[in-house]
DNA sequence: CCGGTGTGGATTTTT
DNA sequence: TCCACACCGG
């Protein structure tokens, strides 16, 4: 039981057994964090603190969940499931559903997520008639939420100065009414969005300090992870909580905050030596998981920031190998180079799958992987991108089931109402909107009582589906109230025909669709068997407060080998023996300061950092000459932060280096003049026809079963060239490419199959 | 009302 | 490329 002290070092053994009063531990990549957390929380059940006077707060469910289960280890799961742990919202979630008298919310509210809250910008904005291509909602969105997470209401919003100006400039002056309505329309429909989770703890503490009190006393022990990635609201929260007993410990790494985007404040971590003079400040130094040379490399890239909190972060694991660069002609050949260097390295070094993991920026940026991959039979598994629970089937039902929790939610109702279809089609929907928004009520409401409304009635069309939707949705709800969470889900997937609807279908997106729906209900299933008495009983109301703010990292992986592609940031926390961190360019870690603010790129070398330091053994960086994005082809350059690590820590190969790699790169393919200029230096390199398409509209109306029919002395018409004669067409795997002789512009020009051509005689 | 089709716009990152 | 939306005809 105690031994569990022996296994550290000095530096985290000092910060697991000093427990009284603010602490801020500096982390460095892979120094052990977690042990210190877990170890430091053991520590103070084994000497006499109370599990619930504990609170910790961690940056994922998953993080919380490991954390919980390796304490459990410790001190036994009887002591451990006492424990207040997880996320930031998820508590204070809870928090906030039991002091219901106190919010002004319901203890049932729902929780919006963005999609939710980005569908009911939506229809304000359309309602208000402005015009959604000025007041972008995903720009409108994110106002809101950096306004929230700075604790600034819609009120205020709307008399601040600085907010005023800003949105003159940027052509959305009524930014500020729109929040107010917002707020207003949530309030309605008993729904918080995510950062509402946050600023309502804060209102609710500041507006109720018997309430604050309550909490101060029961939390003996505050302990934050990823506090360089707290934004202000969270920051007062435990500024607040921590103001009776100061017993607040912070874990972070300065050098790995990398959410500045969605309101993270690496000031708070830079913040807390002057917030708690007496604190004590422990550096975690050592790094346990990589080699020197990628410890050496990653410093001497962070070396460049000027914000940092000074430490020596060193390896005492072998030296290990170069990290390996390739520039690739082309993104094809670049995830050619990745798959094939899997296979050699797996077969010479006894590798398995899951020791290798390719790391990128965006999305979208998985699929020349996901190809490569797949032609040579490599098993792999994509994290990230659209979350299971953001699939159209899981949120269906999902919706479903909040109108039953709770019926004043619009956003579900809206989803719902006409699906599966039964003729209530826009124009109604909007009607009943209207009419709810007019009384006051929310939508729900008036369909509860649809005969009352004059315009509806009349009409008559409406009726039928109506009230059949109605009867629907109070079926479920007398029945929800007799059985468990599992058992109502079943009969709504059953009684709405969705079940069946998708059973029906037997195309490949039908099928996996039929076993989203499968997984689901096996997940509330799992939830219900799993439910621990303590948290009451398994009744879809308490299924439903997890289940907004799950994301598909907190479904536990089989133990299948495979090789995970995720984003960067998704990273996080995780280590690989083998790191391909690919598709490094300027497009996407920018390097010019006249686009990107000074601290923009640092938090972009930051992210950097963050991959860098994911790789144990082995790292790869990659980047291709020439990309294939939206359709268009760029030539990207290599980005800074490539030249950045040192070069002794590098060991570079320019160009092709696969002599296998049977495809020429893109921008040349079946294009005789084009292929002599392959030589020219890049810089000199010009891709001039290409570069002219790019100019006119990206629209692809030019689709490739078009394309296909597409002959040699067709005549066609294109949008900004006019008529001309294809004079050669070029099909060739995917890429598609036709030679077209233009009447009036004295060039033939290369156009790529997304170039938008209509075909006037064949 | 609904489904098909054409069109235009968009891309970080996540609780 | 993919997605959302407008438009049209049944």
């Amino acid at each position: 039981m105690k031994d569990y002290l022996n296994g550290l070092n000095p530096a985290q053994h000092e910060a697991v057994v000093n427990t009284k009063g603010p602490a801020l531990v500096i982390a460095g990549a892979g120094s052990g964090k977690t042990r210190v957390l877990t170890f430091r929380i053991a520590h103070l059940l084994n000497n006499g603190t109370r599990p619930s006077e504990i609170l910790a707060l961690t940056f994922t469910n998953k993080a919380a969940k490991e954390m919980k289960a390796r304490i459990a280890e410790i001190v036994g799961s009887d002591v451990a499931k006492y424990l207040w742990m997880g996320t930031f919202h998820s508590v204070f979630a809870r928090i906030l559903r039991s002091e219901s008298e106190k919010t002004g919310f319901p203890s049932n509210f729902t929780i919006y997520d963005s999609a939710d809250s980005k569908n009911l910008l939506k229809s304000i904005i359309k309602e208000l008639q402005l015009d959604s291509a000025v007041y972008k909602p995903n720009q409108i969105l994110g106002k809101i939420s950096s306004a929230k997470n700075d604790l600034i209401s819609a009120e205020s919003y709307k008399t601040n100065n600085h907010f005023i100006t800003r949105d003159r400039n940027s052509k959305q002056p009524e930014t500020g009414r729109i929040y107010q309505i917002y707020t207003q329309r949530c309030k309605k429909n008993s729904a918080m969005d995510f950062d509402d989770l946050l600023l309502n703890t804060n209102i609710l503490f500041r507006d109720h300090l018997d309430v604050l009190d309550k909490y101060q006393k029961r939390y003996k022990y505050l302990l934050v992870d990823e506090y360089q990635d707290t934004n202000y609201s969270q920051y007062l929260i435990i500024k607040k909580l921590a103001a009776l007993h100061h017993n607040v410990c912070v874990v972070g790494d300065d050098a790995q905050s990398i959410y500045a985007f969605r309101g993270a404040k690496i000031e708070n971590i830079f913040n807390f030596r002057t917030d708690y003079p007496e604190h004590k400040l422990f550096k975690l130094e050592q790094n346990y998981r990589s080699t020197q040379n990628i410890v050496n490399a990653a410093n001497s890239v962070i070396a460049k920031n000027n914000k940092q909190i000074q430490k020596n972060v060193f390896s005492e694991k072998h030296e290990g190998e170069l990290i390996d660069v390739y520039e690739a002609y082309t993104d094809a050949e670049e995830g050619y180079i990745v798959a094939n260097k899997i296979t050699d390295m797996r077969m010479a070094q006894q590798f398995h799958y899951k020791d290798f993991a390719i790391l990128y920026r965006t999305n979208a940026q998985s699929r020349v992987f996901e190809e490569s991959l797949r032609k040579k039979n490599i098993p792999y598994r994509i994290f990230g991108g659209l979350s299971f629970y953001q699939r159209k089937e899981i949120k269906d039902i999902l919706a479903y089931c909040r109108i039953v929790v709770n019926p004043n939610d619009n956003e579900a109702l809206k989803r719902v109402i006409n699906y599966p279809k039964r003729g209530i089609g826009a124009s109604s929907i909007a009607k009943i909107e209207a009419h709810a928004n007019h009384t006051g009520q929310s939508m729900w409401q008036i369909v509860k009582d649809f005969e009352k409304i004059v315009d509806i009635k009349s009409s008559g069309r409406l009726l039928k589906p109506l009230a059949q939707f109605r009867q629907l949705v109070l079926d479920f709800v007398i029945k929800n109230q007799e059985i468990n969470a599992s058992e109502i889900v079943q009969i709504i997937v059953k009684d709405t025909g969705m079940l069946k609807d998708l059973y029906v279908d037997k195309s490949p997106e039908g099928i996996s669709r039929y076993e989203n729906l499968q997984e689901l209900t096996n997940a509330v299933q799992e939830f219900v068997s799993d439910f621990d008495a303590l948290e009451g009983s398994p009744i879809l109301e308490n299924y439903l407060q997890n289940v907004a703010l799950l994301s598909d990292q907190d479904k536990k992986s089989e133990e299948n080998d495979y090789v995970s592609l995720m984003t960067i940031h998704s990273s996080k926390g995780l280590e690989f023996k083998n790191v391909f961190l690919v598709g490094v360019e300027e497009e996407l870690f920018p390097s010019q300061m006249s686009v990107h603010s000074a601290h923009e790129l640092e938090e972009e070398r930051r992210l950097f950092y963050v991959a860098v330091t994911r790789a144990e053994e082995n790292l790869i960086i990659s980047c291709a000459k020439s990309r294939f994005r939206w359709g268009q082809v760029s030539s990207p350059k290599p980005s800074r932060f490539i030249n950045e690590i040192d070069a002794q820590y590098l060991d570079w190969h320019v160009g092709t280096t696969s002599k296998n790699f049977d495809k020429k790169p893109r921008e040349y393919r079946g294009n005789k003049e084009l292929k002599s200029k392959q030589k020219l230096p890049n810089s000199q390199r010009k891709l001039s026809p290409i570069s002219n398409v790019q100019n006119t509209s990206s629209s692809s109306a030019f689709k490739t079963s078009t394309l296909t029919n597409l002959k040699t002395g067709d005549i066609v018409e294109h949008q900004k060239f006019g008529e001309g004669k294809v004079i050669e067409i070029n099909i060739d795997g995917n890429s598609v490419v036709a030679i077209v002789d233009f009447k009036n512009v004295g060039q033939k020009q290369l156009l790529l199959k997304f170039a938008k051509l209509k075909i006037i005689k064949k």
